[in-house]
DNA sequence: CGCGATTTGTGCACGTCTTCACAAGCGCCT
DNA sequence: AGGCGCTTGTGAAGACGTGCACAAATCGCG
């Protein structure tokens, strides 16, 4: 939510969406981002059965069943009524309206301390991503090799790109930097941009731009503190209620 | 969003909020999450002018100004027809009603690879927020200095947290652990928590967990990539639009 | 074959969020 | 003092997301 969703503006092509070829069912947000919940909970079975109820699974996902069957019925019912969801059909189906079967490249800008971390983070290559490049537009760091990558200048990044088409850039800078890494990123053909760095991004209709910002997330659990210490003592203190295992 | 938001649960109170305390003017959790995004927005602003126009922030937050003016009038009307927004005084309500006059003390647990990143990160401080210890469950890694703080062993969280009442907590661990140090940091009367270990945590009521995964928003990417490749080319394909400054 | 248990898929109602459009208020200039 | 331009604050409408509750579908068993 609150993101830049896509670039391209609402409300603009003429003739509506007549002909058009709107190839994806178009999945409300909202669902789409509780997609990757979704998968992340059926890869962590490990119960040997081969189907999973829409219960079990909103459970794992943390999520109402509700919602959870509902999302699923917009990419086209894979479930069977009476027995429930084919575990592995239903990751497939997801794992490919994802995208994640086309293993895109994802490049890293910015090895700074966040920049190493995410570098060495696995869950690029467990989840259907491969770090092609990383950059930095500090002199000293390149020709660092982290995680079997060598870090290259950034001025490099169009020839790397040509060589190997980029779909996904991930930014890691200080957010002075930020906005020169997005044009170049745009210009060197990128149209994903996952931005760490707090500050907002201009891009081209047609360029997402997420943002994740640990400030803001603080910033948040913060208000919800201050509301709490203001509720003062309420009475009804009950304890702790439902805990809901969840596998690792 | 499609968080747990606050564990308690809703429309328990029998007599509704009817003499309540409900200290704080329910502010929309959308509005709530926009607020830090107009602080910084507010303290990167280098004009010397007293005063903003909503227009003008609105754009610095990446919003529309409708919204910005409708969130801010959640909190009570600061601003002057005419003028705009008095920049101190704005600053100063939103900070007062996120708290973050408080300086908040955080802990961090799990000193990995991203850990190490978190911990060295500046904006705890510059954003109100004070890291009070470190912790990680590997006996190789406790005793560890990072950034002027001692890493210790998790099984000291609750008499550390006895010293001084930790408000927050942050958990970077690998999933596998992520709930039982959740229950610790429950246990030791953390109400707030903020996750990156990529599974669901379970918490008592009453305790707010806000996650960030990055495999899923890269996933959300992706998904956004493949509907874009499917939509082949599309004619009019209008060159980069408009590029709102930002400062950085 | 028929029945009951189970589970999906979905119509509907409700609450939340967004956006437009405009009246009300403020300051400045004449 | 009066008028004008600018900007806030907000009513209303619409889009979106959520969750209940139930009909429809499937399986297993006698």
């Amino acid at each position: 939510m609150s993101q830049q969703r896509h670039g391209s503006t609402p409300g603009q092509s003429p003739g509506g969406r007549s002909g058009a070829v709107a190839a994806f069912p178009d999945l409300p947000e909202a669902t789409i981002a509780r997609l990757p919940e979704y998968l992340r909970a059926l890869h962590n079975l490990d119960d040997g059965s081969d189907t999973i109820s829409s219960e079990a699974l909103a459970t794992a996902a943390g999520v109402n069943s509700a919602k959870l069957r509902k999302d699923l019925s917009h990419l086209g019912s894979y479930g069977t009524r009476g027995v429930g969801y084919d575990v592995a059909l239903l990751t497939e189906q997801i794992e490919y309206v994802l995208g994640l079967d086309q293993r895109r490249a994802v490049c890293l800008v910015g090895v700074g301390n966040l920049g190493h971390a995410l570098a060495g983070y696995d869950g690029f290559a467990s989840r259907g991503f491969r770090i092609v490049a990383l950059f930095d537009a500090d002199p000293a760091r390149v020709g660092e090799r982290i995680d079997g990558l060598t870090v290259r200048h950034i001025d490099e990044l169009l020839q790397v790109a040509a060589e190997e088409p980029i779909a996904i850039g991930v930014i890691a800078t200080p957010a002075g930097a930020a906005q020169s890494v997005a044009d170049a990123l745009v210009a060197a053909g990128v149209t994903s941009i996952l931005n760490f760095a707090p500050c907002v991004l201009a891009v081209p209709p047609g360029v997402d731009v997420r943002k994740v910002d640990l400030a803001i997330e603080l910033q948040i659990l913060s208000f919800h503190e201050h509301r709490k210490a203001s509720l003062t003592a309420l009475p009804g203190g009950r304890a702790a209620a439902g805990k809901e295992a969840v596998g690792s």
